[in-house]
Formats: structure tokens, sequence, C-alpha cells
DNA sequence: TTACTAACCTATTCAACGT
DNA sequence: ACGTTGAATAGGTTAGTAA
């Protein structure tokens, strides 16, 4: 089979992931959400039935209306408090039912979860037909079981903090390779890389491009190689430790945070990461692929081994651009969202250290 | 090109339930 | 009362699609 017919696949399986909702659904939906904004699990259950669509994305679209309401509520709320002084009452919660898992389902789910903390779609599809649970609950409950069973693989990290890519300016400002079928070791996945004791630099990168940084105490590397170069002519990879290469269902567009998928594969990379559900009628391509990549990383860990030192001297360049980290984040968005980017900033790939990388490879060659 | 929004994430909190 | 853990929420991002 050819690559590309395999890469079809995925896109195929990962574009099945966005479904837009129709006119009827929607109106459907906003009566359900005016008699009741909090459905129990049987309403989602009845009201995909109806509508045709899974009972998570039920989930999901009534979590976002709650949002969008509790928005307006308050907006409306500090109107009246500044017109009478007045305080609202509060919007009541709906109870909680709890489900009860049973030991045959819960040690499919642990099992399932060893294999892959971050389950696609097809995953916990499987999964819910597996155990008879709605995978609405699936999806909670790998979310629960990542924030209480930390990955042992991925030690201490809790210092370990790095911007994440979209905020990254070299990265961002730089953009993503135009789309091609030459598979380069470009440097957006980098930052998933970095070794857990950066040491506290006189710049702090997470200034203005680290979310949460309160709260935040592992890095978060999910968004850091979603490029998009992954649309309809994506037998293209741009950075090759990419999940593209992955047969997990979800690689194409995966926010799963790559550092975990990366050290999975360090393990074995040769190993699928842990997708118990490989949607590929033929995947035979695969483990040649990730046998390229295997050798491949070999290379990028000495690229590893070296990090520390061109940290530093990036950190060392990049120190006159401390002012632009300064503004907040919604700054630097502006900002780029005028093309207002600092001279002092390292916009072109090529001027960075980033360039530091295996040469590019071509994985159509067969 | 831009706005909208589905789908996803982590962190945190609430609450049911067993001990 | 307390610990465990399912459920919900808040606040964020990416990326597909329609306008």
């Amino acid at each position: 089979m050819e690559l590309s017919h395999t890469f079809g696949l995925l896109e195929k399986e990962a574009r099945r992931r966005r479904i837009i909702l129709n006119q009827n659904q929607k109106n459907t939906l906003h009566a359900w959400f005016k008699k009741n904004p909090n459905p129990d699990l049987a309403t989602r259950g009845h009201l995909a039935k109806e509508l045709g669509i899974s009972e998570s994305q039920i989930m999901t679209w009534f979590q976002k209306h709650r949002k969008i309401q509790k928005q307006v509520e308050f907006e409306c709320c500090l109107e009246e408090i500044q017109t009478q002084g007045q305080d609202k009452p509060k919007v009541k919660e709906a109870g909680r039912s709890r489900t009860h898992f049973t030991k045959f389902q819960i040690d499919i789910l642990i099992e399932a979860f060893e294999k892959n903390r971050f389950p696609g779609i097809a995953t916990r599809e499987k999964l819910a037909q597996q155990t008879g649970i709605p995978e609405s609950r699936i999806h909670i409950w790998f979310q629960n079981r990542r924030a209480r069973h930390p990955d042992p693989k991925q030690g201490t990290q809790a210092t370990a903090q790095l911007p994440q890519n979209s905020q990254f300016p070299a990265l961002k400002a730089s953009g993503q390779p135009a789309p091609s079928k030459t598979l380069t070791s470009s440097l957006p996945v980098t930052p998933a890389l970095c070794p857990p004791h950066i040491p506290p630099g006189p710049l702090d990168l997470s200034m203005g491009c680290q979310k949460q940084l309160s709260k935040t105490t592992v890095f978060q590397s999910s968004q850091v190689v979603q490029g998009r170069g992954n649309g309809q002519n994506s037998s293209v990879f741009t950075g090759h430790l990419s999940p593209v290469i992955t047969p997990e269902e979800e690689g194409f567009h995966t926010q799963a945070p790559l550092r975990a998928f990366i050290q999975e594969r360090w393990q074995d990379p040769r190993e699928n990461s842990g997708s118990t559900v490989p949607p590929l009628h033929d995947s035979t391509q695969i483990p040649d692929v990730n046998q390229h990549f295997w050798e491949l990383d070999q290379k990028d860990f000495a690229f590893l081994q070296n990090w520390d030192e061109w940290f530093q001297s990036m950190l060392a360049e990049w120190i006159p651009a401390k002012e632009y980290w300064s503004p907040g984040k919604s700054e630097l968005h502006r900002r780029q969202a005028q093309h207002q980017q600092p001279a002092s900033v390292p916009l072109e790939v090529d001027k960075t250290p980033w360039q530091f990388k295996p040469q590019a490879f071509s994985v159509d060659s067969h």
C-alpha cells in the first residue's frame, strides 16, 4: 500500500473528529439547553440517538454553551451590580451522578492507559464498546487518570517550564516550512524535548509565552508539533518526531502531549506508541517508517546532549529581546497580529540555533 | 483572510461513596 | 472524617469550515 494511502486513511480518521452540526441539530440542542443546561448522562444519550451524533459531542456542546451562558450572565450581572448594586442569585448546579465502574472495566481502561495515556476518539470508542461505558465517560476517566497518575517515565518536571511552540516567537514567527514531501527535522519539535533541568536563566522564557505559569507544572508539549502541514496533501512531515509517523489513529492532528509520545517511542520507537486500534488496513509501511525515524532519533539524542550548551547560547542571543516578552500574552498576540515583530527577535529560523538539526530526508523515496 | 467553533488539553474543584 | 475518584468547570490551544 502506498504511504500516501495510509496517510489518507489517517486523514480521514482525523477529519472524522470534527463534525459540523446542522441547523436542525443546533436548534434541538438549543431547545434542550433552554429546558435544562445540565442534562444528565441518560438525557445526553437520548439526545445523541435523536440527533445521530455521539454523546460526548453532546457533552462538549453543552459544556461550551454553559460557558457562554455563564459569561453572558456574568456580564448582565455586572451591569446590574453597576446599576443597582445588587447581587444575582447563583445558577443552581445540577446534581452529579456517579458512574460505578466494574473491575473488569477498570482493568481494560488501565491496560489501555498503560499503553497510551492519550487515546484518540477511535481508541476511546473501541474501549467504549469493550467496556460498555459511554465514550465520554472514558474520556473523563483518562483525564482524571492522567491528572492523578503522572507518567513515571517523565520524571520530575515541576520546574521544567518552557514556552509552548505557539507562543515561541522563534518558531511561530518563522512559520512552518511549506508542505512538501521532504521530511525535515525542523525545529518546531524541539521544545518538546527540553530536558527537565533547564536552569533559571536571566531571561525567563515563561514570561509572556507560557500560559498559566503559576498553575502549570509540566510543560505542555501537546501543541508543539501541530503544524497545519497535514491537510489533504499530507504525506508531509514537519518535525521528524512528529506524531504523524505513528499509526496511532489520532496521530495526524493529535493534541496529545508529544513528550509522552516521544518518550514512549524512545523506549521502543519501532513499536506502536500505544494505539490499540491502528486503523490501517495495511500498516506494513509504518514499521519501516518508524525504523527510519528510530535511526534519526539517534541523531536527535546527540542533539539533545548538546541542548544545554546551545540553549545557553540562545539565551545569550535572546537577552536583548527580553522586553519583547514583557507584554502580556494578549499584547504578544496583538503584535503578532499586527506583524509588529521586534527586530531583536530572531524571526528566521535559519538565524537561530534551531538550525542545529540533522539533514532533511525524504520519506517517499520508495 | 477571518471568525466561529468542535475537539482537545491541564488544573482545579466539587461531590458521591466506601472505609 | 477522610481518601479515592468520577464529574464538572475554567481557561487555554489547534485546526476545520463557512462567510
